[in-house]
DNA sequence: CAAAAACGTTCACTTAAGTTAAGAAATGAT
DNA sequence: ATCATTTCTTAACTTAAGTGAACGTTTTTG
């Protein structure tokens, strides 16, 4: 479980033996089953998530229906936007499977930072790259139909079409599980005619 | 000039007159005309855009035809995602308005952060914040219609729909021209009847 | 294991966005 | 100031997504 956490960190800074122990001993792992919410809207939390295994989801309740917008799978970090605000949550988290998850809140992270500055650094190349991907992922959205975001999504995590409910998948590319339905019948009779 | 910075920077840190003048000894402010362009698709890059005054946007050509996915104005920062991966740029980076800029790159970046720890953790809150900004912007643009979009962005950003052209605000709202054009008429109408 | 709930697909119908084209309005350049 | 270019709007038509409902399948759960 730390090796995989460890493998991750070493693809951006490298840690000395006493580093990686600080990092052991304040690390916090949770084992969490298939449905499980870890956060409700509504409610406050410090907590972010780092997937190790598994995969998580946010989503909304608008209306009385889910909207998934977001999955992190191995190696994705979620930090909820109410750890950012202090405010309450607009949205749940829940676990699409069984996960292992490192668990960090903000006072663990000043806590090592101040210990250890090249943590901070690992944090804020995170964050930049992170944000820097997020708005290609954004742009590439913007400007397809839902037909070639679906297509894309197929390209560029074929693992989450399969991993994850069709309906759930729906919202996340923006439409309602019967389009979903449609335009996957829609690419299969194009590939046959 | 170098007020509106400080200004900006105290909401998240307090510098010293030391780290004041750090800044102002390595910041390069750059004023630039509306239709400049900034960054090429195709060509690489170092330099990131922090707006002091003014407005910018990126936008890639798909088959010869524009699609503007972000502006950037007053205090909104910009680090091209060739800056991130040292690739060559998926799209352009263009000034909608006569406008002042901060430009940084990453030595200069690595060198006032060696000095000033302090502003690698300024970069990093920064960061986070805006990557959790952006993740809630994603999320309410899957979950809403073209005319929801259209709407909230009238309340959020009403600015920009005054400041920028209809076509260029079309492709950020991730419809065409004619669509907006259309539902900016269909609005009208609703409060008129 | 059986009943209930949730999920995925299909269909007919409605609504809105894409497309193509034309013309009016605004902008920029000489 | 005028001409050329770009931008915005409108309209008719096409295509695809939203909606509501039905139905078979899978998954939960008591």
């Amino acid at each position: 479980m730390h090796d995989l956490l460890f493998d991750f960190i070493s693809k951006y800074i490298s840690l000395t033996e006493d580093e990686k122990n600080a990092v052991v001993s304040l690390a916090i792992f949770r084992s969490e089953k298939k449905g499980t919410t870890l956060l409700n809207a509504g409610e406050k939390s410090n907590d972010g998530y780092f997937v190790l295994k598994g995969c998580i989801r946010t989503y909304y309740v608008i209306d009385g229906e889910e909207k998934t917008t977001a999955f992190y799978t191995e190696m994705e970090a979620l930090t909820p936007h109410c750890v950012t605000t202090k405010a309450s949550s607009e949205y749940y988290i829940s676990c699409v499977e069984d996960s292992i998850l490192l668990v960090s809140d903000p006072d663990m992270e000043t806590e090592i930072f101040s210990k250890f500055p090249k943590f901070e650094t690992l944090c804020r190349i995170l964050a930049e790259e992170l944000l820097a991907k997020q708005q290609i992922n954004f742009d590439e959205f913007k400007t397809s139909s839902p037909e070639q975001r679906y297509l894309n999504l197929l390209q560029k995590r074929p693992d989450l079409v399969k991993r994850v409910p069709q309906h759930q998948l729906a919202s996340y590319l923006g439409i309602k599980p019967q389009s979903l339905s449609r335009l996957r019948a829609r690419i299969l009779e194009k590939n046959k005619g």
